[in-house]
DNA sequence: CCGCAGCGATACGCGTGCGTATCAGAGATG
DNA sequence: CATCTCTGATACGCACGCGTATCGCTGCGG
């Protein structure tokens, strides 16, 4: 039925695409979401604002496209160690990528439009939901298997160590030391032999 | 020297400010930091913009106002109870707080504005951290009575309590339970005598 | 090397919010 | 009751950003 020819893809479109995104995301870390303007990306990204509104709708598509796409800094599967080692590494890895990245520069911005767009709200509750997600049944294997026992239900644990990361990250100026991280998981996960290490 | 008649004040003046400053955290808790205009508190405080422009200096000046002035909600001192109790209560009063209250309600908000104004900024820090600062005194109090051994950094105790309770509140829709509190602080707190509580 | 798709630049109409000015009337003062 | 301050309404000029349209030019595809 589609008698077109069939042209392969200008990767000019792509390329564009490409830039475009990494310039929304450095205009919403900089300028956050409420005076993020396609004007200031396209200026940004040396580019025509016509590419822009070429190749996304408008402003929220642009915004919620650039978030989507930069949601593939994936979180590593640590698959290695025990289990509080394993939980520890990713405390430490969430830890570094909020403490400095362009997505956690982001997060002022992403947290402001979740209460406008719904789409942005969607992304944002999704994205966090995962990440808690993985760390609370990190916890519960290593509570089952009898590695140790969680001093709270795991997911509430998860959640203290993920809201210390983000309470310094957005509450005070000075974001939460990866370094500190093994003290924070060792605080709420209790090795079954060893005694409470004690804290003068 | 000041041949003034020295007029009493009209309570027209302070009835408008206030009535004005209260729009003013609605707009901000409804509309965010980008999308707060003067002109959308004069229609919610039935209101002539002239008015506002009359008692604050222009945008900025009513923000920071109007936050400094939510500020007043203060954390209540409570005194009675041994430290753990007194610990457990702050932390489900904040959890309240921060679950329904028009302020925390403006928290986005106030973040975002962080992030350009360095009044709105230090405003935030500052609160932020006092809040922070008396829990951490309190923790510390508790260790050093030898009431409870912490298991980690006094401070980093008290980040990982309130962090759990903005991380509900920020990133995900579920605001953190205030029931939940008493499980959280006993996580993170060790009673001298009492073996640890085991959760299955 | 031709033809066309994608490009940057530019200009436009529109809406919106800023901060200012003006003005008549309501309400507090004394 | 006379006075004068504060008030709400209204209009203004200005700046800015949206989303659209147009136009030559560039560089990719075939």
């Amino acid at each position: 039925m589609d008698g077109l020819p069939a042209r392969r893809p200008d990767p000019r479109v792509e390329r564009s695409r490409t830039i475009i995104r990494a310039a929304a995301l450095e205009e919403l870390a900089q300028s956050g979401y409420g005076a993020f303007t396609i004007e200031s990306v396209a200026a940004r990204a040396h580019v025509g604002k016509s590419t822009i509104y070429r190749l996304w709708r408008d402003k929220l598509d642009l915004i919620a496209d650039a978030f989507e796409s930069a949601h593939e800094q994936a979180v590593p599967d640590v698959t290695t160690g025990t289990t509080a080692q394993r939980i520890t590494m990713l405390v430490q890895h969430v830890a570094e990528v909020a403490a400095d990245s362009l997505f956690s520069r982001c997060i002022p911005a992403l947290i402001e439009g979740a209460g406008h767009d719904p789409r942005l709200r969607d992304f944002h509750y999704r994205y966090s939901a995962r990440r808690r997600q993985s760390l609370t049944e990190l916890i519960a294997g290593g509570i089952r298997s009898g590695e140790f026992t969680a001093s709270c239900e795991p997911d509430l644990a998860a959640q203290a160590m993920l809201g210390a990361i983000f309470y310094g990250r957005l509450m005070s100026g000075e974001p939460f030391a990866p370094s500190q991280a093994p003290q924070l998981v060792a605080a709420l996960l209790r090795p079954r032999d060893a005694s409470s290490p004690e804290v003068s």
